[in-house]
RNA sequence: GGGCUGGUAGCUCAGUUGGUUAGAGCAGGGCACUCAUAAUGCCUUGGUCGUGGGUUCAAGUCCCUCCCAGCCUACCA
């Protein structure tokens, strides 16, 4: 079986500042990229941006500068989310970039040799205004249902992909290949989308020359299409590596904005030009605001990252964009409810949990780990707990549910305070010291579970959490063996690493 | 118009192929403890499982009606 796992995120449009829903986005393919390091997988774990495009061009020619430094002024603020989140992503693919442009042309070329590229004309109601077209039935009144502008009809020069030869063929994948669409709302959706039929997509422009140029027409660019879809396979060295290390990927994570893209084009293309599958497309849904409405600036309802991290921290917004709702869901960012999980979750039950045990241990016992006494009927059913948490943790990361998964982790929490109070080590200080030390090594015990499987979602804390315990780096595999510290071995006096969140200000 | 979701305790949600007195977290109330970040543990209040029918020995869990909310219905990522 191959044990490497590709993951990816949509590639973004830099056309503004990065938002909360990019945010969102790289963050839960970080925690299961991060699971799937700890299991001690090769990881491929990539995102970047989607820098062609009319957009881009005008937005250039409108500061006066080239659309080339124009977006390399606007991917260093996508590329600033990776500290700001703590984000592990292997590579950053721009598509601006040479190796992209190779794989976006080599991916032309195949779907042309393959006989499902065709040039024609491409029509419809143009609106100059909003550079944009609109189909006859989308007209208002006869004009723009944007902006209300006249429209006219334009016809230009465009190459075609033979979309609507997969009507069938990908209804039989989707048949064959249950995982390929997550969650099943989104799979229904596709699925009634193309049993009406799909039409052939239009894939180059020749209106503006900002992009990927057509392979043997150099009037013409490549449109978004192939061009911003191929970088899942850029990333992966097509064409010029063997791809397979890596390709099929495990999965690409996109907003459900874009699905039709990935659920419908990309396995039609790939289909098309005999290159294998990813195995799974999984659509998550949109943050909106407390009040339940779309984040805006003239509603001035916006949730930043930036100042929630720098506020609040960036393990406390990890791990609320996590458990706060089912991953694939939609959710609604709610102060209360962040300030609430912050103290509930990473203060009071695991920070309190590790400052509690630990500074007890470090103050009565020489700042050493205390020896381990015979395991008691209670130890072991405490224990317990913990030997099979990987396992049940990995079986919901698989099954992409990872608020689920968090929540397996903090029954263990809970199970470790319960049993700090009801073995009250406390109270054999002074009598039983030797009872005492076992009752905390038995917690000390436990904590490397929760250090190490805590990482994938609040990676700075868990760190902190595994160097108090003495570890550099946990993964999986250190979990094999229930009692694996050293008795004796010195460690560092704790200090609490969760801060709680005051809530004074309103 | 057509289609897809969901409507379960104050809040956020779990509830496998229908089967004992419907669960968790948070919030509320009471008690205990002192190792700890006024943290933790225990007990507890609280639900006609959207509506009205039906199938069944048995339905939150299947079928139908209706109400409510959200989303999809193509080339502006």
């Amino acid at each position: 079986m191959n044990n490497s796992f590709y993951i990816t995120t949509p590639i973004y449009y830099p056309s503004g500042k990065p938002h909360l829903g990019h945010a969102y986005c790289t963050l839960a393919c970080d925690a299961l990229a991060r699971f799937n390091r700890l299991e001690g997988k090769n990881v491929l774990f990539a995102t970047g941006t989607d820098e062609h495009g009319q957009k881009i061009q005008q937005k250039a020619d409108e500061l006066k500068i080239t659309p080339q430094e124009y977006v390399d002024n606007m991917r260093k603020d996508f590329k600033t989310l990776t500290p700001l989140m703590n984000f592990s992503n292997d590579d950053f693919i721009s598509t601006t970039e040479e190796r992209h442009k190779k794989a976006a042309q080599e991916m032309w070329k195949r779907l042309e040799k393959a006989g499902y590229i065709y040039k024609s004309t491409y029509s419809g109601w143009y609106c100059v205004s909003d550079e944009a077209y609109f189909t006859e039935e989308e007209l208002v009144d006869g004009k723009s249902p944007d902006s209300g502008n006249p429209v006219e009809w334009m016809e230009e020069d465009s190459y075609f992909f033979k979309l609507s030869a997969f009507t069938d063929k990908l209804l039989e994948f989707y048949e064959q290949n249950p995982d390929f669409i997550q969650p099943e709302i989104r799979r229904n959706e596709i699925i009634s989308f193309v049993k009406q039929g799909l039409q052939d997509i239009s894939i180059s422009r020749s209106k503006f020359n900002w992009g990927v140029p057509v392979p043997g027409d150099e009037k013409h660019v490549m449109y978004v299409w192939i061009d911003a879809l191929t970088n899942y396979l850029t990333v992966a060295g097509f064409p010029e590596k063997d791809i397979t290390e890596f390709w099929p990927a495990n999965a690409h994570v996109v907003g459900k904005d874009i699905a039709r893209f990935h659920c419908i084009y990309w396995p039609a293309m790939l289909i098309a030009a005999d290159i294998p599958t990813p195995k799974t497309v999984f659509v998550h849904g949109h943050w909106v605001a407390e009040d339940g409405r779309k984040m805006s600036k003239s509603l001035g309802n916006v949730i930043d990252p930036y100042e929630v991290v720098e506020q609040f921290g960036q393990d406390q917004l990890r791990l609320y964009l996590l458990s706060a709702i089912t991953f694939g869901g939609d959710g609604s960012f709610s102060r209360d409810a962040f300030i609430a999980k912050s103290n509930s979750y990473l203060a009071n039950d695991l920070g309190n949990l590790f400052q509690r045990v630990l500074s007890f241990a470090h103050k009565n016992f020489d700042g050493k780990i205390p020896a381990l006494g015979e395991l008691t009927d209670e130890d072991k059913a405490f224990l317990a707990n913990f030997e099979g948490l990987a396992d049940r943790v990995k079986a919901q990361m698989d099954d992409y549910k990872i608020n689920s998964a968090i929540e397996e982790i903090w029954t263990c929490v809970r199970a470790a305070n319960k049993y700090m109070e009801e073995q009250h080590p406390w109270t054999y200080k002074k009598e039983d010291p030797a009872k005492c030390g076992h009752i905390l090594r038995v917690l000390m015990e436990s904590f490397k579970f929760l250090a190490c499987l805590t990482e994938p979602f609040i990676p700075t804390g868990a760190a902190k959490l595994a160097n108090q315990l003495g570890y550099e780096k946990l993964t999986l595999a250190d979990l094999n063996e229930l009692i694996s510290l050293q008795e004796g071995k010195e460690f560092d006096k704790p200090e609490g690493v969760f801060a709680r969140i005051q809530i004074e200000e309103a």
